[in-house]
DNA sequence: CCCGCACGATACCCGTGGGGTATCGGCGTG
DNA sequence: CACGCCGATACCCCACGGGTATCGTGCGGG
């Protein structure tokens, strides 16, 4: 008997309508339709009554309704108690300052629910560690972006991003549908702060060094190209600020948001962070 | 957190042996080492010390063994509380008279401890009707073999089973690789007994009408080909019998197993046992 | 002392199942 | 009688659970 099969069972009792359930459950009906014949099934016995006038519990429903509900709670306090025991801990997060994302709300919310007793410290680095302090140890788990050294670490894509031109709205090569890097090689590229890894170095100087003003997080770069008349490198997971437009670049591969952590990691909290994580930007 | 999860975590502290315990559930240990550390990744918690010179429980897994084994009774008291409500039934099984095999018992086994309180009710049939008495609806679900009319009906494969001559061993053609129709053209065949299916019975007649000592069980068959001298044709889903041989017709389609009921079927023990039995067939 | 062995972890492959979208069917209603 | 509501069905696709092969490590024996 599966636990999830039992909580559609509850959503649908409770509506006594399967689309509504169906809504209160974030998924479709059909699949809630299935799932809830093969709990029949399973226990051998029909539970609702589906008449045109509408959906009814049987008996055997009516028992298993509540059944289910201290079934559920009991699974739930087992879950708490374990918990409780592991007592309070902390998992510091390293973000790359443009983390701040939907997706990565959805993570920490979805985390926090499953987790509450873990206290999540959020370190926000510059653009000189790609690995948000995670090669040195100083946190436990990273959301960033490639590429860098990955030796030593366990990384897992998460999006795959096209890498965009930074241009002013009014700059000449705006309008194009996509650019290339020897359309902007005349132009003073904004410059990222020295790094020790060379692979981070080499692809986001596009190879080679330039010497414009120096950004330091995200939001310099808004700036550098509004009012120094810079231009620069910038993944398209975003949409382009005011006076700002981005433009494909043809030959640049493109960028991968990641999550990190380190290869020997045995700890549980931050384990089931990393899938977590994965899972929420499937989604 | 998922409940059998909760069963092999059980398992494993029992045994506090990661390969015993797997051998207990009847998985391989790379699988049951994945499903540990999930399940320890979902609590936030280890449940086990991984010490080279043995497993031991972790404070945190000493409390999840009792609440798991509380949970996991709770859920049979579930399961049985719902069945016991249905009351007793029973299903009825149409077999074809060679519906004894190995995953048949196997089907049967698996029912039978998934609903005890049901009991089931064998039917076997003459030759006469391929549906074994489903299309006339007295039986519930029906383990034979194709082709017939399916319309009305709910059928699955099951097999696919090359059609052989049954021959008297020592018969002149017993040696060859395969034969034709053609070979046996001037033989005397056995005959089946009449029946209201046309499919059925213009391919098991294999297209013409024989004038052979009627068979109406599958035993028959055996002694008709060792005692009158006749030939017959045979799915080749078991052995041939003591004296007998089997050669694949080239020129006949292969016949199929399959399990049927009514394509309305409401029950759930008649879907579940639908179910049961294609996935028996498939492992 | 180092090789072999025991045992859990990891890498990789494949099939099933659970989720999705599109559509059906059957019954009430305007 | 046409339409609409709602659960069921058909079909697709990817993630996951389970499989085999292999690794890494710590311990014991020759």
């Amino acid at each position: 008997m599966d636990l999830r099969l039992l909580g559609y069972f509850v959503a649908v009792a409770e509506e006594l309508h399967f689309g509504r359930a169906a809504v209160r459950l974030h998924i479709r009906q059909p699949p809630l339709s299935r799932a809830i014949r093969k709990l029949e099934a399973d226990l051998g016995t029909t539970l609702f009554d589906r008449t045109p006038a509408g959906v009814t519990l049987t008996p055997a429903g009516t028992v298993l309704l509540d059944e289910a509900r201290s079934l559920l709670a009991h699974a739930e306090r087992t879950r708490d108690r374990v918990a409780a025991l592991s007592g309070p801990a902390t998992l510091t997060l390293g973000l790359l300052g443009d983390g701040d994302t939907p997706a990565t709300h959805r993570v920490m919310e979805t985390f926090r629910r499953r987790h509450p007793r873990v206290e999540i410290r959020i370190r926000e680095t510059d653009l000189t560690d790609p690995t948000c302090g995670l090669a040195a140890g100083r946190v436990d788990v990273a959301l960033t972006r490639g590429p860098f050294d990955e030796t030593g670490l366990r990384v897992t894509r998460l999006t795959t991003d096209p890498v965009a031109a930074l241009l002013r709205a009014d700059d000449p090569l705006a309008g194009h549908p996509h650019l290339t890097l020897a359309d902007l090689d005349e132009r003073q590229w904004f410059r990222f702060p020295e790094t020790t890894d060379a692979q981070w170095r080499s692809y986001w100087n596009a190879g080679k060094p330039r010497s414009g003003p120096l950004v330091r997080a995200v939001t310099e770069c808004r700036q550098a190209v509004l009012w120094n008349g810079t231009v620069g490198m910038t993944p398209m997971d975003h949409r382009p600020g005011e006076g700002l437009a981005m433009v494909p670049l043809r030959d640049m591969p493109p960028s991968h948001r990641v999550v990190a952590c380190a290869k020997a990691e045995t700890s549980p909290y931050i384990r089931s962070f990393f899938a977590l994580t994965v899972a929420a930007f499937r989604a």
